[in-house]
DNA sequence: TTAACTGCAAATGGTTTGCTCTGTC
DNA sequence: GACAGAGCAAACCATTTGCAGTTAA
């Protein structure tokens, strides 16, 4: 679950009637103080959250847009490489994989 | 060299004082169409943009926010690995390492 | 005279903020 | 009454776009 803030409000408008946009993001702002949600930065026009807060891989799917969290290691010795080749202090890494998900890849 | 629009067009501007801001972003666009530029999304409220188009892999100061290339080989396996495990299809992918750059370190 | 490109200003759209109001302790 | 949270609407700000003017082939 890779919500957009438009699509929390979206879900939760039913329920609460008169919900406001400046509310969600107020809350999700919070919970991302709090650590409990992440920003992700995919390269959209907009922003999308997730409540995952254990670190892990995205995949990203370049027909339909859905972001997958993948169940892989996070490979820490990435970090010491770098930091060994350019001395910079590095601290955590991201990775983003782009293709095609098997959703879009069976429908066509 | 990772400026954002409104750093080059400040650079531009005192040899084109009738210069605008729609003006650098529409060429932007062009030259990324062109695939002679790249947007790069790092997280932040605005874009920055790039004339390297080699892939390579990005670290970013989060001490002062420099974007710096990495000079290091692309490590295609990672596409094949994360094909296996998924089935997705995957085509590329995207590094950036977070940490402190060397001049912050020095001057920190 | 077209076509390409520009400046300017207005529009866009996701996100943030100010202010007031409501409910709870 | 104080305070936290909410709704509403306006503000924000990077980016895009419409339009009219300019230049060059």
């Amino acid at each position: 679950m890779h919500p957009a803030a438009d699509w929390i409000y979206s879900q939760l408008k039913d329920d609460f009637p008169n919900l406001s946009m400046g509310t969600v993001y107020r809350n999700l702002n919070i919970l991302i103080e709090q650590g409990l949600v992440k920003k992700i930065d995919f390269g959209s026009t907009f922003d999308r959250f997730e409540a995952n807060i254990t670190p892990h891989y995205h995949f990203i799917c370049e027909s339909c847009g859905a972001i997958i969290d993948l169940d892989l290691p996070i490979d820490e010795s990435l970090n010491e490489h770098v930091q060994k080749e350019t001395s910079y202090l590095v601290s955590r890494h991201k990775i983003e994989y782009f293709g095609v998900c098997d959703r879009c890849r069976l429908s066509g």
